[in-house]
DNA sequence: GATGAATGAGCATTCATTCAT
DNA sequence: AATGAATGAATGCTCATTCAT
């Protein structure tokens, strides 16, 4: 992107780049530590996978909410991307959300509400509101039983080792009778 | 040269009289304090709520899987009582389990088989093997079917507030389309 | 030695054996175990070892110096015995106190008189005493020469593995020009 | 709303300018404490004395050892440079080494490589170079002479007051028959 | 006298958070 | 706006010592 020439001073402006790319490199390194930690990791175990400072990881982040609320955003917006389209289907969006779940432990940590969060609160809202949307009006499920069955699939893949995950969600949803689609990431346009 | 009586200093040693009493005291201590804060809470917080030095808990229990293990061995136990006639049912062996999973953050922790715990693998064993128990041959559920099931509701209850869970933890049962008693615990005759 | 008759009362009396039974299995196990952990061992693995409560530890003992002390005697007390009679050998009698240097890191402690001891002073003079009495009037060396070159011995062997000792032992005695005896214990009639 | 003038709270963070001052007084004051109490002294001990965190020590020394070799880093450092030059003197470098042995409980314990000491042993190689170094072919010692003569000097001064040690190290190298030079620091730039 | 439990001070270590540069 | 060091509270754990039985 930036011209490869140059080598010489151009002090200023740099900033606001490269501000960004560090506030990028905090959410990616947050969502390997996280997954690998769970949401109690050591901050600094974060900043120092990120190659930044600890001092700019509470400059873009308040507190660990924050952080933790920017990686499950994109979680959640991929979920809310699978469902853009006239006539959302249930089980494409359902294989989503469990492909989520299967990959992060934080992911999980957030649709059983744990705790405190407000941020979480908000970040299930707009889960419940995207399967409400894929949700046929007559369908024998409401939006309330459909988010209580996510979370007990969470439940399913939450203790085990990752590579059982998969197995357990799909043994999960069969007992629950919901029919669910091939479990899949939604990649949306700013991974570039 | 001083009194024997010294309110200062030390708060004296009341005598192994009260060894037995102390050990109930951080069991119970142990149950309130993991069940508010989980598995990981600080240990001095459950000597401090047990009225019991630091090493009174480290001569009792040797680490803080031993006193997990102590707690919900209780809770393990209760169930086991609850099938413990000719012909268990599985509905009220599960409404005792249901009933542990709404009191105990502990308890749910123990069933997801959070992380590595040897101690956690021995008690959700046995909770298996008792369900196992209730099975009559023929059924439309598998022991692993049903140990499934409640850790999925466990993941229904996990997160929210203790006074929802009970709700939630029906309706969960009722989404899995399995049938479970009263919610309550099984008295033993060890609380005299 | 008691005889094995009798099952029955004989209530008391026995105290006066389990005490002196006690302070012998005390003294023996801190043998052990200083020489194992050196002299800053817990004084809990010392009872421990004895088979002995905490409590009868300090009866027998008011302090760790009190214990290394009579752990230190039994040795000090070889090398009086070695050296009782007419005309001592000095080179005998440094075999016994090497011997000792190579099997204790308590005695080599001692004898570099470490920090605080009043005790260990007094140990230490009648090691001194011993090897005055076996150096002839106008032999090359005087009693604080041959004091010194202990220490120096015992500086040799301080850090190294036991089984490295007893050859540096020689080897440090030879860089001295000392003639030494063969290194051994002096057994003493206590030990029935 | 508070005037950014608090004197109380937080001791106030002076910024990264003192982070080499306090690197230095950490060392310094480790220095005096591993001299005075071994090298088992309470590390919250040595950041007390150098007006430091305890977070700040670990930052800079990530454990015992670490620090240990920093301190004794400087002392082989003068012992090196002594013999820095074309024909190395004998007994000019083992005044240094001198010197430093009734300065320093802490030297005295490397060089008896007292337990596991990874570090210790590189340290107490470097010492060995140096002396194999100073000596001339066909000199009656051997460089495992003079390092066993260097414990057994390290042995003569290791318990005695502070006070002794000079007499008793000139006494001890008198004993051996090795000449030594007189006890002195080797002063090197770096203090500056 | 023996016993074994109770006690809490002490030490190592980690980590969230602040702040001068 | 980034940096990285400073800070100390918090926590786990050990162990010397006391004391009722």
């Amino acid at each position: 992107m930036t011209p490869p020439t140059e080598p010489q001073g151009r002090p200023a402006n740099q900033g606001r780049r490269v501000a960004a790319r560090n506030r990028a490199a905090l959410i990616t390194a947050a969502r390997e530590v996280f997954a690998e930690q769970g949401l109690t990791a050591p901050l600094s175990a974060v900043a120092r996978r990120a190659g930044v400072g600890q001092g700019s990881l509470y400059r873009h982040f308040a507190d660990r909410d924050a952080l933790a609320s920017a990686v499950l955003d994109e979680n959640v917006r991929q979920i809310e991307a699978a469902a853009d389209r006239p006539d959302p289907d249930l089980a494409d969006v359902l294989g989503v959300v469990t492909w989520h779940l299967t990959r992060s432990t934080a992911f999980v940590d957030m649709l059983r509400v744990r705790g405190d969060g407000e941020q979480a609160r908000v970040l299930s809202d707009r889960v419940r509101r995207v399967l409400d949307r894929c949700l046929p009006p007559g369908h024998r499920l409401t939006a309330d039983d459909v988010m209580l069955a996510v979370a007990m699939v969470s439940g399913a893949v939450a203790g085990p080792a990752p590579a059982e995950r998969e197995r357990l969600a799909l043994a999960a949803w069969r007992l629950l009778g919901i029919e669910v689609g091939p479990l899949r990431p939604h990649e949306t346009a700013d991974d570039a």
